[in-house]
DNA sequence: ATCGAGAATGGAAACGTTTCCATTTTCGAA
DNA sequence: TTCGAAAATGGAAACGTTTCCATTCTCGAT
């Protein structure tokens, strides 16, 4: 029982005026006598009218829309980014459309160019390569004012992301600080995330430059359910390894949880060393040390940065890279214990304790 | 440089026939000499021709997009919610447009009106109140597809939701089989969510039931920053409670880690227990018992009725009540330390430290 | 009373589709 | 060759707006 709700051709038909005027009346723009402004805003209340975006927008070409798409909204980051960017649409009367891609470049490009066909105005999208996606080519091609979110600029495109080589730079020096020679690198589905290569790349390249170990890539292909137990397996593997770096907090807490299982304590056994700043990781016994970013600070920027090309104006500057993280000490890093297989291949010496 | 996109009309005038015809062959409905087609599909390819959906919702007044209200994403139950339920239309070939009203009843009507008039073919929603929504209002009058989610089914909208006050009372038969007496009910923006009046009302009247004191009800205002000093002067003021009963999760969580700081052991000290089963709680320790219940059902079910109802199809029947929910035992629930102030208001006695 | 300026008004086109229907073309059969 | 049926085609209306522009009103000034 899908009601027909009235249309302005309704309001004016009951109003006995022409359908331009009914408009101008609505609208509040544009001349009309005391006399029929009444009649018209009367008939338009009767009848419960409301426009229909759908009428304007074929006119105007212009759907006060945006689209955004992200990998998932289960990473926290993720959910702020879509909630921060939605708010500040809404603020200037936009809404947001919603496609998720669940890391797959495939579906990524699908959904941009669903959202193209729905003539959205601009667009705010994390992909997984900004380099060579397809769905980007087409964005281009239209002239849509489009954003990116934790992908690194990419040709003219604007991005807020954060200095992920700088920030993972930043962890290795925090665990060198304390002594860590031989670190792991752990991530989930490495390769559908340049963000994580980045962080790889950054903190290996620092792990260089201080004279440490390079750190072992721990990568995880898949995440269904025995997530901990293939964390445990890969512990176990590498036992020489005194600190950890996850991709993400999530995945740290999971090592922490995993590493308890094995009976490691942290950080005497094993420091661990997140990437997000989520809250959760000061909800946990010790306290994940970590990098904070500021997702909301993203999807907002990058919000803004759409909207002001829309309303003509010039987009804000993105976010300055220094800025966009800052290292959380927590109880999760640590100096390794003293008897810990430090030695390895390299040095000799034991680093100096406090 | 917004370029203006080919149109059908473009495309019939470079392949030299007729807006109709094009219109066919390019929807491969209708009939069609195999020359024309070539030669409308030529011209289609070099155009970079892309149907607009504007022109064509217009005209079949169907927008292919739902509208999805949510109070929040930072609730990873919501995330989920809106995440499955968005994976679900898509496979339908729908869009979402996603809003939040941030637990405001104003935005949550406000949000509903935008999407009503951006013409949504189905909505589904999560409103603080069922019974009185402004917004609900409209969509019954507009006789659009709706499915409501965690609000209690209302009037002749379906609701996919879990079973708030046996979950609740599954709670308070768990605490009884320990031996508490004296428990608390922790909400935040209590007044804010039915979700949360329907727990405390089916944890206070098993309690009754099974002979325990009146839970406590204890209240937080408002969540800026301070949540940890809030809970432990909570906590600090109720010290004859021996078990807590969590509105959610997240807020278990601040909870344990607020009394942890207070110097108190759980569960020696206190009980927690959740509701919602987010995987954090696994990561805690002592983990988290909980109710756990199944966003992503929730979501893909509303999704589903819409979808069903849009398609003149009968729509799935709800999720079975008693099956929404499972009490997960955890190491935040045990019997209360013998020496506990069981006894009432009276107990003069510190809480034994061990 | 007449005129003209400015206000008020409504018809119609345009936005991009789909689809009805009338017209034209094609082609096989007589 | 002619006829008729079926296939192919394109004009036009419709969907709900906004806006241009031409027309009609209203009034004050002469």
């Amino acid at each position: 029982m899908k009601i027909r709700p009235p249309t302005i051709k309704d309001v004016a038909e009951r109003a006995a005026c022409g359908i331009a005027t009914a408009s101008r009346v609505l609208n509040g723009r544009g001349p009309a006598s005391e006399k029929t402004r009444e009649k018209v805003l009367a008939a338009a209340a009767d009848l419960g009218f409301e426009f229909s975006d759908l009428g304007r927008s074929l006119q105007s070409s212009t759907t006060r829309t945006i689209g955004c798409v992200v990998p998932s909204l289960a990473n926290p980051v993720f959910a702020d980014v879509v909630q921060a960017a939605q708010a500040e649409a809404n603020r200037a009367g936009y809404q947001l459309i919603l496609a998720c891609s669940d890391y797959d470049a495939e579906l990524e490009s699908r959904a941009i160019r669903t959202l193209l066909a729905k003539q959205v105005d601009g667009l705010i999208v994390t992909v997984s390569n900004a380099d060579e996606s397809e769905g980007l080519e087409q964005v281009r091609a239209r002239g849509v004012p489009c954003a990116l979110v934790y992908n690194r600029s990419c040709g003219d495109l604007p991005a807020w992301t954060v200095d992920n080589r700088a920030a993972a730079a930043a962890v290795a020096r925090e665990f060198a600080a304390r002594g860590h020679r031989h670190t792991g690198f752990l991530a989930l589905e490495f390769g559908r995330s340049d963000r994580s290569r980045e962080r790889f790349e950054g903190f290996a390249e620092a792990c260089a430059a201080l004279g440490m170990a390079p750190p072992v890539l721990l990568e995880i292909a898949e995440q269904e359910g025995q997530l901990l137990e293939l964390l445990r397996a890969l512990l176990s593997a590498n036992r020489d390894v005194t600190g950890i770096f996850a991709s993400n907090d999530y995945l740290a807490l999971a090592a922490m949880k995993a590493a308890r299982g094995l009976g490691m304590r942290i950080p005497r056994d094993l420091s661990i060393v997140g990437f997000d700043g989520i809250s959760t990781g000061l909800m946990v016994e010790p306290n994940l040390a970590t990098v904070v970013t500021d997702p909301r600070a993203m999807g907002e920027g990058a919000a803004r940065t759409v909207l002001a090309q829309l309303a003509g104006e010039t987009p804000p500057a993105g976010p300055d890279p220094a800025r966009t993280f800052s290292f959380r000490q927590g109880g999760s890093l640590g100096p390794p214990a003293p008897g810990s297989t430090d030695g390895g291949e390299a040095a000799t010496s034991p680093p100096s304790r406090q």
